[in-house]
DNA sequence: CCTTGACCTGAAGCAACTCCAGCTTGGTAC
DNA sequence: GTACCAAGCTGGAGTTGCTTCAGGTCAAGG
């Protein structure tokens, strides 16, 4: 499938593949005869394992890492597997960032609430 | 107190105190007869409302908007109470994509799991 | 008086996109 | 078969939101 269709699938844009393909970040896509890329359904999930990494605050230098491991081939899994581990933490930490903040939001709009109207 | 102590109330960096102010997002921050900045407890109160905004992502372009709206005084509360209630969607939408992706990390750790060793 | 530490400013640098101008290419429409 | 259009391509500039840096001020301690 072409560019289009693997980011409406993948959550990332159309430039933004091209940008990680640049960056390294994505392996080689093969292209057509017309020389436009066109993406394999595993390309697809590694593009949307990205963009559920970025949009949850992974940085790019992470994922670079990350993807380097991944062709280096099965022996660096526990190196892989400690990043993910790490991430998951992450996510950990910005649960409470949000609870905090929850609390917060709930606290200025209830002051507001007595201004109604 | 001064721009150090601030910056570790608040949570956020000396050099994006500056830019926040440069920026227009803070009221003018008092001065003293050596030029340095002078923090009230209202600005840091301020600043930390802006560290939790900004660390669960919203832009500054609706920070300015809010900072702009309550400096125009209390008329502009159903105005302000509109962005705050449209952060906490945007919480929310943040927390299931949490989820979401620690599920997709779970799963990518079972896998792994049995390469062990 | 000299140094040290905290602070200052304006400007450059950086991460991670995002947009743009100008150019192929393949497909349909006359 | 050629005219046109959508979708893709590239290299490069622009944007956002900090972050770092070079060079300078100021007050206090030794």
């Amino acid at each position: 499938m072409r560019i289009a269709e693997a980011a409406s699938r993948s959550g990332l844009g159309i430039d933004t593949i091209r940008y990680y393909e640049k960056s390294g970040i994505l392996p080689e896509i093969r292209r057509g005869t017309d020389k436009q890329r066109r993406f394999s359904v595993e390309n697809i999930e590694w593009l949307t394992l990205l963009y559920w990494l970025r949009e949850t605050g992974m940085p790019m230098k992470t994922m670079h890492r990350f993807a380097t491991l991944y062709h280096t081939g099965d022996h660096t899994i526990p190196l892989r597997k400690e990043i993910l581990l790490e991430h998951s933490e992450h996510l950990k930490k910005r649960r409470t960032d949000l609870d905090h903040c929850e609390k917060m939001l709930a606290y200025k709009l209830s002051i507001y609430k007595d201004y109604e109207k």
